[in-house]
DNA sequence: TTGTAAGCGTTATCAT
DNA sequence: ATGATAACGCTTACAA
């Protein structure tokens, strides 16, 4: 494309060759003299001669790219996601091209036909809040199309998920609260029309079951937009009142948990002293905030390995769909802080 | 490529009329009947006719497709650039390709050639840790592929580059130490060969000047991996003697100050009544830790915007490489919080 | 108003 | 050992 880029036609050109043969001697086909090889070779070398990958996708319909749509980069899960799935791309040679949705249904539709478009070979994707429907991702698999999806999945047949293990997650914060002693434990859950979201939330109410607490239903209340902001209003709220007052959070991830111990101290109670909190992700910050936070660890690089390898294998169909395993669910890791911890 | 995608020659063999009839009808050309139109789209339509980008590339030597080149996307300063291009290409209709470099010279180098090969229209870059040499960038400078640099930027003739004002940051950050009354001001910095690095710490440098304090050596010290680890390691090693303990920390970025403010702690200083603390680059959780960071504000959102901006004029030739400004430099925010605010 | 044909860069097939 | 040709999907002079 660039003007000064050169094609096997201008080296055949210059040797006076035909382009099959500049074409065999260039991948070492046998049946060419070493001669011509070399000649060939050393001449693209000279020209700088870089294969027109566009022009082999046409021809061999495979585009050696990815696509990855998710709902935002700047999430540290998410791009820690990416992470991973860049690495394992890399290196089997593949393109990632990025979609972020910004939890915009409109957005991800028209992600899917762009890149449905642009011939990439498969897709993964966690899908945006506001998705409800699923036609545009049922299309994709109707048409046999690789699709995995992960963290975020749908209720749809046949899909491929990679996710963590959720349910078990949060029951084993919510456990951990109670050993700690902690009774009157609310949740700040996440949108509610996400399956990671009812995951957590059931974790949460089997683990107070299994311990004899009942749980009042002004406990759980929805973090739709999971904001800092969001999380502190919220917080306050549940808090203000001295009678009645809960004695612990677990919230839905840590950004959410990271604005209810900043509402927490406005209201000047002591963490864990008087509240205990957990939250879940393992952001970045949350061993630098005071005190420090408990969470639930997500492998959000190990999400993004296995969904690309799960991925590549689909692509280079070396097994057929139905050898897949349907659900893959990585185990969370509960990192036990000061936040939760009665001395 | 998947089998069933519908090309131009399924709707021309259907209707019984020549591809280019198709085509034309199918982007409303003059000199195409009403009817043929009608029949042309209708069918299009239930045929779930898509057009295939990669022909388009092919033909039209132009992928409508920008590489973005990045040391690694975690970092929540790039994820927040990433954001900012996304934005302004998905608004042009172009997509991102996105290559992560994981501050590997060699990982460059490749990433330069894969896009070259992709035939991308563009390219933004902000190059890895390790790279000194610019052979790579300048072969596509030659080319005059267009290439815009953020962040960090080479020592290279003819570039463009988006920047923000780093010097100044620098600057007023530690300005605002000395009015705090801080005078043992040490600065952690960044890896030498990077530009960024290099103005910080001359702003460092020329405001403990101005203020006629004279600079220790001893007070500047590298932190080239700027992980929390080395700034631990490093802060803690300058502040365990009592005698000629310094009495303040300005870092190259937040994680740094952040690991600084670790280490403070655990030496049993107190911030900011012993040590003030800024950092730089406000990631998100510098409001959140304890007690919250002061630091300058990069608007990295704002970057990827103005960078992709002008990479899409270039690209569009709209003007010649001359009437570019060879350099953008946005304005940086001092966020002042409690960990530099003396009492 | 529509069709024909060439071409974007590459490779697979069939000749020679 | 090498060449000619068609094809991938699409656009665009040029012709009709």
């Amino acid at each position: 494309m660039k003007l000064g880029q050169a094609t096997i036609k201008d080296i055949a050109r210059e040797l006076n060759v035909s382009t099959s043969t500049v074409s065999r001697a260039l991948k070492d086909y046998p049946g060419i003299s070493d001669e011509t090889k070399r000649k060939v070779k050393e001449l693209a070398d000279k020209l700088n001669y870089r294969p027109n990958a566009v022009a082999l996708s046409l021809r061999k319909s495979k585009s050696f790219t990815i696509g990855v749509i998710i709902p935002e980069v700047v999430h540290f899960f998410f791009s820690t996601v990416i992470s991973g799935v860049e690495e394992v791309a890399f290196a089997n040679g593949y393109n990632v091209i990025l979609c972020q949705t910004n939890e915009k249904f409109s957005r991800e539709k028209s992600s899917v036909e762009t890149m449905l478009s642009n011939q990439i070979d498969g897709v993964l994707v966690s899908f945006s809040r506001e998705t409800t429907s699923f036609d545009h991702f049922k299309k994709m698999i109707d048409l046999e199309f690789p699709i995995v999806f992960f963290d975020r999945i749908p209720d749809l047949e046949n899909t491929i998920n990679v996710t963590v293990n959720d349910y078990q997650g949060a029951y084993n914060a919510v456990k951990h609260l109670i050993d700690q002693g902690f009774k009157k434990i609310v949740h700040l859950s996440g949108p509610d029309n996400l399956t990671i979201s009812k995951q957590r939330k059931e974790g949460y109410l089997d683990a107070l079951r299994d311990s004899g607490i009942k749980v009042k239903p002004e406990w759980i209340v929805e973090c739709p937009y999971g904001t800092e902001k969001e999380s502190i209003l919220i917080t306050t709220e549940l808090f203000k009142n001295k009678e009645n007052r809960p004695d612990a959070i677990f919230a839905h991830h840590d950004i959410v948990a990271a604005g209810a111990m900043m509402a927490l101290k406005a209201l000047n109670l002591k963490i864990p002293e008087d509240v205990g909190v957990v939250g879940f992700s393992n952001w970045q910050f949350s061993s630098m905030i005071d005190p420090p936070l408990s969470t639930v660890a997500q492998p959000g690089f190990q999400i993004g390995e296995t969904a690309t390898k799960i991925l590549l294998e689909m692509i280079s169909k070396k097994t057929n769909m139905e050898s897949f395993p349907q659900n893959i669910v990585l185990d969370t890791e509960l990192l036990i802080r000061k936040s939760s911890v009665k001395v």
